[in-house]
DNA sequence: TTGTCGGCCGATCGCCGACAA
DNA sequence: TTGTCGGCGATCGGCCGACAA
């Protein structure tokens, strides 16, 4: 999975430790993540572990669920001897000023799905600065201007869409194409799409799911499908 | 799951022994049945089993496959010690003249699904002997005779089906529900479907999967697909 | 600039009798 | 008696511009 596509899909929230950087790995939180509550496990243990852990990072792998395309990863952590301790600045790897930084946040656009997006009677609206800076160029000299967009999703299989520029006022929309990736992606409305541009100038696309929340049985999303009073 | 249900799915070829009756159990089969060609495991163990056991059926569980549908049965056996070998005939314990079987033979009805029944295109071709005996009566003095049939799966599940009676010449037929239930239950022409109905008058219907054969990478059904030449 | 709506057109679904095996 | 077909009406998917936020 490409590291870029990767880390659209993650947010700018996300940042993750270069091999050969050093973190603190914190097991009891990690225990509580991991099986919420059943941090007993370790407690029990015979020898009882310190709150933290001084580790040096030997691998990093960027993952995607294969049924959600939701996104995670894999970190090697080797925890270092007490002699070995010495303190350097995450800077030092590139952590706080990564040049693919900058180059992500240019060529990589996200947006959260409306729910004319997400209803199966439509369309998507593309927002004029994604389709101008993320999307292959469109040839505006036709009437209207039409093409047709391969993406890449996170498992490397390539949707197509119908990118048309119409209607008064002129908007960009993915037609024909959206409501198969809406379907298959299982996609509802507030979940977010990522569009991103690699350097080699190939369009990729990841999803990013809304925090359900359970309504009786039935999914939804927290905010909608509740009356607005007043 | 109901026996009776259970039976009409599996077919009258399959006979179960009843709890406390004897059997010789094949270690060898078995296990050549449950993974193929994996039999060296029992042969590789220090004492050789015996080709036959004698055992005593001491439970059968009629179950069914949650997606599926398909039915098999769970039997415990117990051995028996040599000294406990004595020769009793199966049909002291009602094997052959289960008085059950008649009841079922006349209240039951399977149909392989014709190219029509399955196509998505239309409803399915209703047998008249399976309409007559089985379904519940129909109210003949209607134009056309039409009612709403109830039938419970191996799950319990309730499907809704349109029972009319209409066409030159006339002929059962079920359309409303039909198209649902085939794509739930992902049957194709050549399945079989099975009405039955219990002591109780109620209705059942159960599934009978035609054995598949990959045709390159197409799953088909040997004998279908295929043109007939001359 | 873009979210939502109603209109509308074409594709598909599915009910029908005709006909023949 | 019942399997298959063509017809056709209803429904649905999905593309469109209007309009307003």
């Amino acid at each position: 999975l490409d590291p870029q596509l990767w880390h659209a899909c993650a947010g700018g929230m996300v940042q993750m430790p270069p091999v050969r950087s050093r973190v603190y790995y914190f097991p009891q939180g990690h225990a509580e993540h991991a099986h919420a509550g059943g941090a007993a496990d370790l407690a029990a243990g015979a020898r009882p572990l310190p709150p933290l852990v001084l580790c040096s990072v030997t691998g990093v792998r960027f993952l995607a669920d294969p049924e959600t395309d939701e996104v995670f990863a894999k970190i090697r952590l080797v925890p270092l001897a007490p002699g070995e301790v010495e303190f350097r600045e995450p800077d030092e790897f590139g952590l706080g000023g990564d040049p693919a930084d900058a180059r992500e946040k240019l060529s990589s656009f996200a947006k959260t799905l409306t729910q004319s997006d997400a209803n199966n009677g439509g369309g998507f609206s593309v927002p004029r600065y994604c389709a101008e800076t993320i999307f292959p160029k469109l040839d505006y000299r036709a009437d209207p201007p039409v093409q047709t967009v391969l993406a890449k999703d996170v498992h490397g299989e390539v949707w197509k869409f119908r990118h048309i520029y119409r209607g008064t006022p002129r908007r960009h929309l993915l037609t024909t194409g959206w409501s198969t990736f809406v379907n298959q992606k299982k996609l509802i409305a507030g979940d977010s799409i990522v569009f991103l541009r690699t350097e080699h100038g190939e369009l990729c696309v990841g999803i990013r799911r809304a925090k359900r929340v359970s309504c009786g049985g039935m999914e939804c999303m927290s905010g909608w499908n509740a009356p607005g009073y007043g």
